[in-house]
DNA sequence: CGAATGTTTGATCCTTGTCAACTGCTGTGG
DNA sequence: CCACAGCAGTTGACAAGGATCAAACATTCG
């Protein structure tokens, strides 16, 4: 029995969600199956014209690419719930991997009826360009934070924003948060030293501001975290389509 | 007579490409007008609802963001067939704001309309997808450039990306393209403060490696900034849809 | 001519990167 | 069972790239 996804932007694509007759056959053609995989394997290449789109079930994951000489800039996290392979999707190939950072289970998509998919059904359509415009607009933050902000505000605004976003998808406890990273995945998303993010890392937690320890990332004090980041509560984020 | 429209991103958009009856009436009421700007005259501002969806056709502009301490991040540069307010008409409201730099010329649809545009054209739907896709492409690439590029890399950077765009779009002249920013415009874009940026440019210039002066920018030795800005020929971008 | 705006240059400071070494943990093989 | 390698995290010393401050220069505009 699949499981159940609350979180996908195609609202409505598993089965146990009221549809229409034809969308359920349209549906039950566009979604191929689901598949499990163990931390550390890649999911999508840069480069590479997958068959298959994903959204994210559960576990955790990175989006990134890396440059000639080796450097790796992490786009972005991958949390339950996020669509995968739009772009090679929609354009010729990938422009950045994705790898499972813990074990992770994905709901896989044909990508060769996207195409069909969206003539037939608008509404879905409509859900995956609003999925891709949040995307911006995080780019767009991320843009900021990389240009303008300094190591501890990068850092505090990092924490912030993975806490918040976990925190809506119903995985906090207790003021914490899931967040199995290495230090070394945080440098390369913030565009600091492994070293340098270190350090401010400690500093929080001497300070008791943020705490993480072991995968597991804890906020205790929010407003000093905000005042550090330049960063308020993250209205931003639509919660869900307009239509 | 309404200018024809090469580059924007809704194929058919203008009146004189041969398309079907119910496209011609649906475009009809989508396509509001256009629009002319003087210098300077925002388009879309941070935080507002814009009833207007925007494509460029003649002139530039500069997206941007700003931050609460007042600093600003340049998104990116605003080029003829650029799409605008993708943002609002899918999401809540614009999370950057879009300003003329030169004069412009731009093509005025109407949002509320977006929705029925969706349903009844889905490859215009699609079409627009695949350019929030693309968007999402170089937004990684900035991130990669802010994240992991050197001062002289990002500059470097900077100058082949637009040049490359501008060459693709026409505009180049003897090895040179139009490019009327001021300083201060690109060093927000690129995350440096604007005497470090001068200064590289100015080294670029003395190195003859390239040129960007009086709005003008020519790229004399293609192969050295290359090198330098660890970044191949862009063969990443999709010519078109793939549909 | 003076004001405003953008560009250029030099001097200095400091945030962050680099190098190096050490800790603690986990898994593996002798 | 211990030795050892491998990996992530931690810490200190030092160097450097880029920010900041300050001032001059060029151009345009009223």
């Amino acid at each position: 029995m699949p499981v159940k996804c609350q979180n996908c932007p195609l609202r409505k694509h598993d089965l146990f969600v009221p549809m229409t007759a034809d969308e359920i056959q349209a549906m039950t053609r566009f979604k191929v199956g689901e598949l499990a995989v163990d931390p550390g394997t890649p999911l999508l290449m840069e480069g590479s014209n997958s068959p298959q789109l994903y959204t994210a079930l559960h576990g955790m994951g990175l989006r990134y690419k890396t440059m000639e000489n080796g450097r790796r800039q992490v786009i972005n996290f991958v949390f339950p719930g996020d669509f995968l392979g739009l772009q090679a999707g929609v354009m010729a190939e990938m422009q950045h991997s994705v790898e499972a950072t813990t074990s992770m289970l994905l709901c896989v998509f044909d990508r060769s009826e996207l195409w069909s998919f969206f003539r037939s059904h608008p509404e879905r359509a409509y859900d995956m360009t609003w999925a891709c415009a949040v995307e911006d607009h995080f780019l767009g933050e991320s843009l900021v934070t990389l240009g303008q902000r300094t190591a501890a505000e990068r850092v505090g605004w990092a924490f912030l924003r993975i806490w918040d976003r976990l925190n809506a998808l119903g995985l906090q406890q207790q003021g914490a948060v899931p967040m199995p990273y290495r230090q070394q995945d945080l440098a390369d998303a913030l565009g600091l030293s492994l070293v340098h993010t270190n350090k401010v890392i400690g500093s929080l937690r001497r300070r008791q501001i943020a705490n993480w320890r072991d995968g597991v990332l804890s906020v205790t004090d929010r407003e000093t975290l905000e005042d550090l980041s330049l960063t308020g509560s993250d209205n931003t984020t639509p919660p869900r389509p307009l239509f």
